[in-house]
DNA sequence: GAGTTTGAAACT
DNA sequence: CAGTTTCAAACTC
């Protein structure tokens, strides 16, 4: 783990050790970088050559990315070792020399294992991920690869169920930590978690979504101790011994219901003050979880996140700190299993596994996505997220997370979904979910959360429909509609082989998994190979063909610290619809699917898109208007007579400003989803909010995309200038689409929402750079 | 659950 | 690039 560069870092910053903001710094140190190998993770990864060199952001944008980033990492990488160390701790120069030189030994070691064999399956867990990181680094994309699932070394039980969850532990610093609370001093302790304590806890339901939601109300991605007593109430769980009696039940009962949100597995606790000793990395990283990896770990453990947060109480700064999760997903990516097959490797040592109870658990799920480790998840969140393209669209949008989304189960599942905040037992109840302060809330967002994919539909997306299969879904069915299974995205081919675009999972990045209903499918870890290759040929017929269908390139909530001037978000369907009889205002329309507005690209008739009509009237974002205004073509005139009539049910004041990705991608407007009311199975999940969060910190947070179905959310830092929408320069850009279709806006000028608008021509324009296949080093 | 409708994707 | 076909989701019954 301990890269000679990491450990100079480290030893200059010894002094600072105990301050938050060493943390936070080394939090973004270089050194754990995640290795591009974690983006190719996905399937699409594989194809997105590019994608590396995109996207680099720092750990902002992994923060950011964090949240959306499914984990693949075992425990066993949070384990101590290097993790640990790398991240937290700070050790004299001395020490670290040593230490890194003995872990380096042992990366290259686990290294060259590595070469020599693909990767363990996810459930094998226990990995260093120091060791990985290393290699991450070294190595780019060379031991990318498919290894999870359809690796050689892959364990097929893993892979027959496709789903793999992996659980991810952070360590690291502020990239992984979605969020801390604010008043915890206290020790931090609980780095101390034992994953154990969680995996025993049995589920009620048999579906350890249901078992997840039932726990968490309102299913938010985090669960954020906000006052000291909760967290300690939490550590006390935590630290107690692993005791087989204890049981999720027990475990939960400490945590304050409400403070669970979404009933994502995450939890996050803040307890380390900074400052404290308790570094992540002294606490966190080694023991606890370390200790748990058990089969028992791997199994329960499915959908919890455990984070350790260690918080810097100063300030608002903040950052950090550790993250455990366990993050349920599939994923294309393939490099998974190589992770977790180091870490098995490596795993005699690292105890914890929990992947493999992940997995199983996720057997439900589509394959992960690979999560990252702290530092990873800053680079990683493009590279394990990368997953898919779509991906991108989503890190930006990870920042935000609102409230809203969480209120809807399935948005919560998206990448989208965001730290929530829990203040106070009351608040809880209420889940005021508050998006985390500007700057945690980058932080934050990363650590934070993954989406499930189904979503995607995903997003999934992680991106729009559901985004997890797992628990997101089920409280997403519980949520929303009953008869909406939802949450994730099955598709029911049976002639495409799921190998077209046709095929949501396919076109979401991620395999096909049980759920699916689909016939003669290709669309699996199995055929790796095949799915590559057509996934190429798509994306040589068009490039964006994997994008997110949605593209939301501002953010929907003006950053705080951005530019005032900038729109709310809004989101575009980066083709735009084709409507004529569905008037935008059925799930046929994906601009409508998408919960975005139609624009000026879109080429549909009568359009009444209660997000946001072509022309303009609806409540749509700024953009919409100025395309509106721009825009002769089609009759305008004629939907702006047709726009009174939905606005006046539909739009609300809010909507009309609000239109951001996500809000629209919320069914809980009253809008007009389907006839029935249900809301888009596979709603966007965009998230514009998250602005408030990513922004804040990175300053620009402008999420290009939200992603459609799957979320796959790529850190703005990443993001090629051009793609970002706020601060790129270039603002005329032309996106064209394989088909011709039209992309982009007529006007360059974007005036007030300079973002969006460039956000979204740009991301066409960008659009080579997005991963492809072939490229894939 | 079967059948219809719809519009994207794919094909020509 | 336009037109047509294929496909699977969305929707209806």
């Amino acid at each position: 783990m301990d890269t000679p560069e990491r450990n100079q870092i480290s030893a200059t910053l010894s002094k600072f050790e105990d301050s938050p903001v060493f943390n936070y710094i080394n939090s973004l140190s270089p050194i754990k970088p995640v290795k591009s190998v974690p983006i190719s993770q996905t399937f699409n990864s594989l194809s997105f050559s590019s994608p590396p060199s995109v996207f680099t952001s720092p750990h902002v944008s992994c923060l950011k990315e964090s949240r959306f980033l499914r984990r693949h990492i075992p425990l066993g990488t949070w384990k101590p070792k290097v993790s640990s160390e790398d991240v937290n701790k700070v050790h004299t120069s001395e020490e670290e020399e040593t230490l890194a030189d003995s872990k380096r030994a042992h990366h290259n070691k686990t290294e060259s294992q590595e070469n020599t064999e693909k990767r363990v399956s996810i459930g094998d867990a226990s990995i260093e991920l120091s060791s990985e990181h290393i290699k991450f680094s070294d190595e780019p994309q060379q031991t990318l690869k498919y290894d999870t699932c359809g690796s050689p070394g892959y364990d097929p039980s893993l892979c027959d169920d496709e789903d793999s969850t992996l659980l991810e532990i952070a360590g690291e610093a502020a990239a992984d930590v979605g969020y801390v609370q604010e008043g915890c001093k206290t020790d931090s302790v609980e780095s101390e978690v034992h994953l154990q304590e969680i995996c025993q806890m049995e589920p009620k339901s048999e579906d350890p979504d249901c078992y997840w939601d039932s726990l968490v109300p309102d299913g938010s991605d985090m669960l954020i101790f906000n006052s000291p007593g909760e967290a300690e109430a939490f550590k006390g769980l935590m630290h107690k011994p692993l005791d087989p009696s204890i049981r999720l039940s027990e475990f939960m009962s400490v945590l304050p219901l409400s403070a669970v949100h979404n009933g994502r597995k995450m939890f996050i606790v803040d307890s380390v003050a900074s400052g404290s000793e308790h570094e992540i990395g002294d606490h966190c990283s080694e023991p606890t979880i370390a200790a748990t990896d058990t089969d028992q770990t791997r199994d329960n453990l499915a959908d919890v996140v455990l984070v350790t947060s260690n918080y810097n109480e100063n300030a608002n700064d903040q950052l950090v700190s550790v993250t455990h999760r366990a993050i349920r997903r599939r994923c294309l990516d393939f490099e998974m299993a190589n992770v977790q097959k180091k870490n098995s490797d490596d795993n005699s040592k690292a105890s914890s596994s929990t992947s493999e109870s992940d997995e199983r658990n996720v057997a439900n799920e589509k394959q992960l996505l690979p999560a990252k480790l702290n530092g990873n998840f800053q680079r990683g969140i493009l590279q394990g997220i990368g997953l898919h393209l779509n991906a991108l669209a989503a890190l930006k949008e990870y920042k935000g997370i609102q409230i809203e989304n969480l209120s809807s189960g399935r948005h919560l599942s998206l990448p989208n979904s965001t730290s929530l905040q829990i203040t106070t037992s009351q608040e809880q109840q209420h889940l005021s979910l508050v998006p985390v302060s500007s700057e945690r809330d980058l932080d934050s967002s990363d650590n934070v959360l993954q989406s499930t994919e189904d979503c995607s539909q995903p997003s999934v997306y992680m991106a729009g429909e559901d985004f997890n299969k797992n628990s997101p879904r089920k409280k997403k069915r519980k949520l929303e509609t009953p008869g909406e299974t939802e949450g994730c995205k099955r598709c029911n081919c049976k002639k495409s082989k799921c190998l077209k675009l046709y095929c949501e999972c396919f076109a979401a990045g991620v395999y096909c998994i049980e759920p699916c209903s689909c016939q003669d499918c290709f669309n699996k870890p199995v055929h790796e190979d095949t799915v590559l290759q057509t996934r190429k040929q798509i994306e040589s017929r068009n490039p964006l063909a994997f994008a997110p269908k949605v593209i939301r390139s501002s953010d929907s909530v003006p950053e705080i610290g951005d530019d005032p001037n900038k729109t709310p978000a809004s989101a575009r369907h980066k083709r735009g619809c084709n409507c004529k009889k569905s008037s935008c205002l059925k799930k046929y329309c994906e601009c409508y699917q998408g919960g975005v507005g139609c624009s000026i690209g879109c080429r549909c008739e009568g359009c009444k898109n209660a997000f946001g009509r072509k022309d303009g009237s609806a409540p749509v974002s700024i953009e919409t208007e100025q395309e509106e205004t721009e825009t002769t073509d089609k009759g305008m005139a004629e939907k702006a007579s047709q726009k009174t009539e939905i606005q006046n049910t539909e739009d609300h004041p809010d909507s009309a400003t609000m239109l951001t990705p996500l809000r629209l991608s919320r069914p809980l407007l009253p809008l007009p989803f389907s006839s029935k009311g249900k809301a888009p199975r596979s709603f966007v999940t965009t998230i514009s909010g998250s602005a408030l969060f990513a922004s804040q910190k990175l300053g620009k947070s402008n999420s290009l995309w939200s992603q459609s179905k799957h979320f796959q959310t790529v850190p703005d830092d990443e993001m090629p200038d051009i793609l970002l929408g706020d601060t790129s320069p270039i603002t005329c850009i032309k996106t064209s689409s394989p088909n011709g279709k039209r992309i982009s806006s007529p006007s360059c000028d974007l005036g007030s929402s300079p973002s969006r608008r460039g956000g979204r021509k740009l991301i066409l324009q960008s659009i080579p750079s997005f991963p492809s296949l072939t490229s894939h080093p």
